[in-house]
DNA sequence: GTCTATATTACGATAGAC
DNA sequence: GTCTATCGTAATATAGAC
């Protein structure tokens, strides 16, 4: 690991411990038993550390989310893939992930709008799966912007379920997710 | 309303908006057109601000609980109930509702500890409901800790929801959210 | 109840020696 | 690549006048 990764690594530890504002250079210097002036060498700002986080796994679940949508697959099967995306970034780092449900706010207004955008392409075309799914009569008529909220609600704060499950495996986490986000409102 | 009153509406608006480590007494007077020093004739510190709204919301949950828990009602029409009990907190205010899911970690020791001791008897009353419903049949025999936490996510997260679908009544909000979070997994 | 003035501390970041 | 020293700024909070 480089020491740059090192600081990253340090850094979504604390600002997921105790957020992004509350954590000073100095915290993330003593992590790594340097002292903060060391960090400049590898990164030019506390913001940067942020961005780096944040932004590289944005673009991670917008990639996922573009390979599951040229994918020839049922909707459900869509819907599978997404949710199996989630357990893989989530098990890989739940510190990450916790910053993309709670840090993201402390993005600089210019690192705001590109994650937004991310994000909210990444909603849309979650709903339209979930659109296509009831077209065909995979789910249940069901109120579409609720259901997308309480999916993603869910699949958001994994990381934290996860922390305290840790020895379930990602397949079967995968399993028993779909079982209770969407099977719970397939048809019958 | 009371100046402190308006202190703490104030607090709860800029603490979710950009965290509570990022606002400083500055902002909290500027958005009441006073002096920062003028705070303190009102409220001791900032933290006093922060745990004044968490604290405060903490126990109304608990007091619903309680009366939930001591009603007769099936397992079912009780979880019926809990979904009003964050339906109704979430529309009173979706502010301070943000700060309970988010900004609870910049509590002080202390008051962190009061505050989770809450938050997992809430947990703890729930997860007994549930296991209630599965024990009469009225829930599928799910994982249940998974449910717990599903459900919980989804309520938690509620308060972004509703600010952008403000126009739905706390009536049909509960309706669909039990058909959605609870129909979802109830046999057949 | 609000103001001005101020004490004290801590922060992010840079310069330059080694 | 890390260090010491330091600049400039902004934070929470208090004292005391009005």
């Amino acid at each position: 690991m480089t020491q740059k990764e090192k600081i990253l690594k340090a850094g979504a530890k604390l600002f997921r411990k105790q957020s992004y504002s509350a954590t000073s250079m100095q915290d993330i210097a003593d992590e790594l038993s340097i002292k903060a002036s060391s960090l400049y060498n590898h990164i030019s700002s506390k913001q940067e550390i942020l961005s780096e986080l944040l932004l590289s796994n944005a673009e991670a679940f917008v990639k996922g989310m573009k390979d599951v949508k040229e994918a020839e697959l049922s909707p459900t099967d869509k819907l599978k893939r997404i949710i199996s995306i989630h357990v893989r970034l989530t098990v890989e780092d739940t510190n990450k992930m916790s910053l993309m449900t709670n840090e993201w706010k402390l993005l600089t207004e210019e690192n705001k709008e590109i994650y937004l955008s991310h994000r909210s392409a990444y909603e849309k075309s979650l709903k339209s799966i979930l659109k296509e799914a009831i077209k065909l009569g995979e789910i249940k008529d069901v109120n579409i912007d609720l259901s997308l909220f309480s999916i993603l609600s869910t699949l958001r704060w994994l990381y934290s379920w996860y922390d305290r499950n840790r020895d379930i495996s990602p397949i079967d986490l995968e399993i028993i997710l779909f079982k209770n986000l969407i099977e719970g409102i397939v048809t019958k």
